[in-house]
DNA sequence: AGCACGCCGACT
DNA sequence: GTCGGCGTGCTC
C-alpha cells in the first residue's frame, strides 16, 4: 500500500491448513525488529479469517507479480517456538511422505501454540439452540434433520464436533443458524493449567420438552434420545459450585476437599466419576497436595486415591519422589550392556551415522532394565533421550518406574495429555533447563531437542508408529531415525518380535543384532495349544465360541484362583447382522461397511465414520423378526463368557470400554488387583502389561488375522499372537496359550507354536523378496477419492495408466516385475460418503526415491488437467503398514 | 480447511 | 420470481 519500497521486508510463512508451500507477507514498519525465523505471527488469510502462522524467512524479495500481499498483522512470540533443526525435519517428513507442509505444522505444534498466543484464552465457536426458531420454518432436509437430531443428542458442543459427528458440510449448519434453530458463540477453551478437557456444558442435553417444542412434534415423534437426568442435575450443581466458589481456591481442590471430606456433593462427584478429571488439575496446581493429604486417608480408597495424586504431583510438578523399588537385575545385565554400548560406539562401515542397536529380547528378558542404564548414562554426558512406545504400551506401568529412576528429569508427552500440558513441555524443551528424558507416544518426535543423544524405540515392530489417518502418515521409527543421523545419537530398537524391515537390516549388519534369550528368573515360555476349531465342529465337539479345551483350562485356572486373558481382535457385539430369511443386512449409509451390532446399546454403529441407529426388531425388506448376528467381537465374547462362567468375574477392554480418561488405568489396576479374574479384550491386551497371576491366554479366532488382504497379514498375526501369548505364565506355574483357529496347518502358526522367530522370519523374507515387497521395495498408495464412483474410477484406471508409462515392468510382460499395481477397491471402498481406490507404487530401493516422487507428482498434475477431475481428492501413503 | 461466489431446482 | 441447496475456486 505504501510507495516506499526501499528496506521493506517480507516473511515466508506455514500456515496451519493442509496446504503445501508458503505464503508470504510483507512486514509493517514498526514491526520490522520483531519478525524471525521460527515466531508465530498473526495474518490475515481471505475475505474473513485470520491465523496464526509460522515464519520460516524473512527476506527483501518482493514476490511475483500478480501476488497480492498483506501485511501480517501481530507478531506472538519474543523468541522462536522452534529450533533450526526442527524445520529441516518438517521439510524432510513432508517430501518424503508427500504431504502439505502445513499438515506436519497442525501435526507438530500442540494446539495452544498453533492457534494462539497461549498465555491468553483461545476461543473456539461452540453452538448453541437458537432462540427465534420461526415457528413454521420446519426443518426440512434431511441432512439438517441429521445434524440438528444430533446437537440434541450432544448438547451444546464445538461447532467442528458436530460437523465430525455428522459428518456434514459447514453448509448445513449455517442452514439451521440462518433459520434460527441454532447459535453460534464464541468460548473460550483450552487455559493453561486446566488439565482436563472436561466442559461442563458438554454435558448438558437438552429436555425432551424442549426438544420437542423446538421440532414442533408430537410426543411420539422422531427423537429417540434417552436424556440423562442426572447428567442435567450434575451440571447444574457444577455451575452453581464454580460460581460460588470462584475467588477460593480452585474449583477442583474445593471438589476434592468436598470429596475428601465425604460431604454429599463430593460423593455424587464420585460417583460420577467427575472428580477424575480434576484430579489432574489438582496435583498441578498445588504443592500442598502431598502435605495436607498425607496421613489423613481413612481406608483403602483414599490410599489408592492418594497414591494416585502423589504419582500425579510426581509427573506435573518434576516432585522428586526419593523411593526406589529394588530393580530386580538379571544375572547377564552387564555383558549385555557393554555389548550394546560397543554397538552404539561403533558406526558401521564406512557409514557416519552411530551405530543403531536392535534389542532382540523375549518378553520379561529385562529390556527395560537395559534402558534405563543407557539412559543414565546417556544423561551423564550431558546429552538428551528420546524414549518412544506406542501410545498403548505408555501405561502407569512403565511412566512410574521411569519417574521413580529419573524423577523430574522425565518429562511425558503423548495424546491423552492436555494441551496445556504438551505446551508447557514443548516450552520446557526450548527453554536453557530442558527435560533430558522425554517419554512419549509417536508425536514426541516434534518436541524440540536440543541435544539429542539416544533415541530408544521400544516395542519397535508396533504399527500405530505409523499414523494412518489425518496426514501426514509418517512412520515415528523413521522419522527418528533421521533425527538420530542428523544428532549423531545412538538408536535401540527394542522388541520381543522385530519387525521384517528391522531384522533385515540387522541380518544386513545396519544394526548390531542384541539378543536376550533368557527370560527373567528363567520363567518358562507358555506352552501353546493350537486348536483346529474347524475339525472340531464338524465332529460337534464345539458348538460355541469355546473349545472344550480352552473352556476346561479357563475353568481350571480361576479354580485354581489365577487369571485368564481372552483375546479377541474385534469390538462390539457381531461385525454382520443378517436377516435368516432375506439375507438383508444393514450398512453403514456413508461407508461401504456392515454395520457392527452392540448389545450394550442395542444399536448398530459403524466403526469407519461413527454412525449409529437403533437397532431394528424386524428386517426392513421382508419384515421377518428373525435377525441373526454372525461373527463375534469382544461384546459377544464376553456375553458367552458369562454363561458359561458365571462365576467368573469378567472385565472387558476394548474401544468402547475405555472411552474415558481413567478407564483404561482402572480396568488394568483392577485385574491386576485380582479384584477381576477374566480378562476379555482386544490387541489393547496384549501391551506391555505384567501380571503375575495369568496362566490361561486364550485367542478365540486366528482367522480374523491371517485374513487380512494385505502383505503383512503373517507379520501382523505373528507379532500380535506373540505378544498374548507372552501375557501368559509368570511367577510360578508355567502358562498355557490356546489359539483357535480354522487354518492350524499354516506355516505362520508353527512358528508361533514353537515361538520360532527365525524361521517364522526365513519363510516371511523369502515371501516378500519373491514377490518384491518391503524390505527389497518401497511401498508408496496413491488413494483417489470422490463422491461419485464412476469418475474415481476412471481416473483411477487413467492414473494408473500414467504411473505404468512413467514407471515400467522390470521385465515386460512378467507380472511380478510389475512396478504398478491396481488401480484397486480398498477392503473399505467408500468411507464418509467418499468413493476410494487405490493404485500401488512398488518401487526398488535403488530407484532414487526424489526422482520417483517427481514422476509420480507429474502423473496426478497431468491427470488434473481433466476437468472431470477438479473435485477429485488425492493424497498418498508412504511405507503403509 | 473454510469461506464466498455462483449456478440450479423447489417454494411463495 | 426468490430462497436456499450444493459445486468450484482461492487463499500471500
Amino acid at each position: 500500500m505504501e510507495g516506499s519500497t526501499q528496506n521493506r521486508s517480507y516473511a515466508n510463512v506455514i500456515l496451519p491448513l493442509p496446504l503445501d508451500g508458503l505464503f508470504t507477507y510483507s512486514i509493517p514498519r514498526k514491526l520490522e525488529g520483531e519478525v524471525r525465523p521460527f515466531v508465530r505471527v498473526k495474518v490475515p488469510f481471505g475475505i474473513t479469517k485470520t491465523h496464526t502462522a509460522l515464519v520460516v524467512t524473512v527476506h527483501n524479495n518482493p514476490p511475483e507479480p500478480g501476488i497480492t500481499v498483506k501485511p501480517l498483522i501481530s507478531v506472538l512470540d519474543s523468541t522462536p517456538v522452534l529450533l533450526p533443526g526442527q524445520y529441516r525435519l518438517w521439510e524432510w517428513i513432508a517430501s518424503y511422505y508427500m504431504c502439505p507442509l502445513g499438515d506436519i505444522m497442525v501435526a507438530a505444534l500442540p494446539a495452544g501454540i498453533k492457534n494462539e498466543d497461549h498465555y491468553r484464552p483461545r476461543t473456539e465457536t461452540y453452538v448453541r439452540l437458537g432462540d427465534k426458531a420461526l415457528p413454521q420454518s420446519l426443518v426440512r432436509s434431511p441432512k439438517q434433520l441429521e445434524v440438528f437430531n444430533k446437537f440434541l443428542e450432544l448438547g451444546e458442543t464445538s461447532r467442528q464436533t458436530l460437523q465430525n459427528a455428522t459428518s456434514c458440510s459447514p453448509s448445513i449448519i449455517k442452514a439451521l443458524v440462518d433459520k434460527g434453530f441454532l447459535a453460534l458463540y464464541d468460548k473460550e477453551v483450552g487455559r493453561l493449567n486446566t488439565s482436563g478437557d472436561y466442559h461442563p456444558e458438554r454435558i448438558k442435553p437438552l429436555s425432551e420438552a424442549q426438544q420437542r417444542a423446538l421440532l414442533q412434534l408430537p410426543p411420539s415423534g422422531g427423537v429417540t434420545k434417552t436424556l440423562k437426568t442426572a447428567d442435567v442435575i450434575l451440571y447444574k450443581q457444577l455451575k452453581e459450585f464454580s460460581k460460588e466458589h470462584r475467588k477460593k481456591p480452585t474449583f477442583a481442590e474445593e471438589t476434592l476437599w468436598s470429596y475428601l471430606k465425604g460431604d454429599a456433593l463430593g460423593v455424587r462427584f464420585r460417583r460420577q466419576h467427575v472428580l477424575d478429571c480434576f484430579i489432574a488439575d489438582f496435583a498441578c496446581l498445588t504443592h500442598r497436595l502431598t502435605i495436607e493429604l498425607d496421613g489423613g486417608y481413612h481406608n483403602d480408597e483414599e490410599q489408592a486415591e492418594y497414591d494416585r495424586l502423589r504419582t500425579l504431583a510426581i509427573q506435573k510438578l518434576g516432585f522428586r519422589e526419593l523411593r526406589f523399588s529394588n530393580e530386580q537385575l538379571l544375572g547377564n545385565i552387564d555383558g549385555v550392556i557393554t555389548k550394546i554400548k560397543e554397538a552404539l560406539n561403533t558406526p558401521p562401515e564406512g557409514g557416519s551415522r552411530r551405530g543403531a542397536s536392535l534389542l532382540y529380547g523375549i518378553t520379561s528378558s529385562g529390556k527395560t532394565e537395559i534402558y534405563i542404564h543407557l539412559i543414565k548414562e546417556a544423561i551423564e554426558r550431558g546429552e538428551q533421550v528420546m524414549y518412544l512406545l506406542p501410545e498403548i504400551a505408555l501405561t502407569v506401568q512403565i511412566t512410574q518406574r521411569l519417574q521413580h529412576v529419573f524423577g523430574s528429569r522425565l518429562g511425558i508427552y503423548h495424546s491423552k495429555y492436555s494441551d496445556a500440558e504438551r505446551v508447557e513441555i514443548w516450552q520446557k524443551q526450548l527453554s536453557s533447563s530442558p527435560y533430558d528424558v522425554i517419554l512419549g507416544a509417536r508425536s514426541a518426535v516434534f518436541l524440540p531437542y536440543q541435544r539429542l543423544g539416544l533415541v530408544i524405540i521400544d516395542e519397535e515392530h508396533e504399527t500405530s508408529f505409523k499414523q494412518q489417518e489425518p496426514a501426514p502418515r509418517y512412520h515415528a521409527r523413521s522419522v527418528a531415525m533421521m533425527m538420530a543421523s542428523w544428532a549423531k545419537a545412538r538408536v535401540v530398537l527394542g522388541t520381543a518380535t522385530p519387525s521384517v524391515e528391522s531384522y533385515y537390516n540387522a541380518q544386513q549388519g545396519k544394526y548390531q543384532l542384541v539378543e536376550l534369550r533368557q527370560r527373567y528368573r528363567d520363567l518358562q515360555l507358555p506352552l501353546i495349544h493350537v486348536i483346529d476349531t474347524k475339525d472340531l465342529r464338524h465332529r460337534k465337539i464345539m458348538t460355541g465360541l469355546l473349545s472344550p479345551q480352552l473352556a476346561s483350562a479357563v475353568h481350571e485356572a480361576l479354580g485354581r484362583g489365577e487369571q485368564a486373558i481372552i483375546f479377541q481382535n474385534r469390538r462390539g457385539f457381531s461385525p454382520v447382522v443378517e436377516c435368516h430369511q432375506c439375507g438383508w443386512s444393514p450398512k453403514c449409509p456413508h461407508c461401504d461397511v456392515s454395520l457392527t451390532y452392540h448389545k450394550t446399546t442395542d444399536s448398530l454403529s459403524c466403526h469407519y465414520c461413527g454412525y449409529t441407529m437403533k437397532m431394528p426388531t424386524q428386517c426392513p425388506d421382508c419384515d421377518n423378526r428373525e435377525l441373526r448376528d454372525r461373527g463375534a467381537g469382544t461384546e459377544k465374547v464376553e456375553d458367552y463368557f458369562r454363561l458359561t462362567f458365571p462365576e467368573a468375574r469378567i472385565a472387558r477392554m476394548d474401544l468402547d470400554t475405555t472411552r474415558t480418561r481413567n478407564a483404561y488405568e482402572r480396568i488394568i489396576a483392577e485385574f491386576s488387583a485380582g479384584k477381576t479374574n477374566l480378562l476379555i479384550g482386544t490387541q489393547m491386551v496384549t501391551k506391555g502389561l505384567d501380571f503375575d497371576r495369568v496362566s490361561v491366554v486364550g485367542i478365540i479366532s486366528a482367522d480374523t488375522m491371517l485374513h487380512q488382504p494385505d502383505f503383512r497379514a503373517y507379520e501382523h498375526a505373528f507379532q500380535m499372537m506373540t505378544q498374548v501369548a507372552g501375557r501368559a505364565g509368570r511367577k510360578g506355574r508355567r502358562g498355557q496359550v490356546f489359539i483357535q483357529t480354522t487354518h492350524p496347518e499354516l506355516p505362520v502358526i508353527r512358528h508361533i507354536l514353537k515361538g520360532d522367530y527365525e524361521a517364522f522370519f526365513q519363510s516371511v523374507i523369502r515371501e516378500r523378496r519373491a514377490f518384491r515387497y518391503p524390505p527389497f521395495t518401497r511401498l508408496i498408495y496413491v488413494y483417489l477419492k470422490h463422491k461419485d464412483e464412476r469418475t474415481v474410477d476412471s481416473a483411477a484406471i487413467e492414473l494408473a495408466s500414467r504411473l505404468r508409462q512413467a514407471f515400467p515392468a522390470r521385465v515386460p510382460g512378467q507380472a511380478l516385475s510389475e512396478r504398478v499395481l491396481g488401480p484397486d477397491k480398498p477392503a473399505v471402498s467408500r468411507i464418509k460418503t467418499l468413493y476410494i481406490r487405490k493404485v500401488m507404487l512398488k518401487l526398488e530401493t535403488s530407484l532414487s526415491i526424489t526422482a520417483s516422487r517427481q514422476a509420480i507428482r507429474q502423473a496426478v498434475a497431468a491427470l488434473m488437467q481433466d476437468p472431470r477431475y477438479k473435485s477429485l481428492l488425492i493424497y498418498y501413503d508412504v511405507d503403509p503398514e
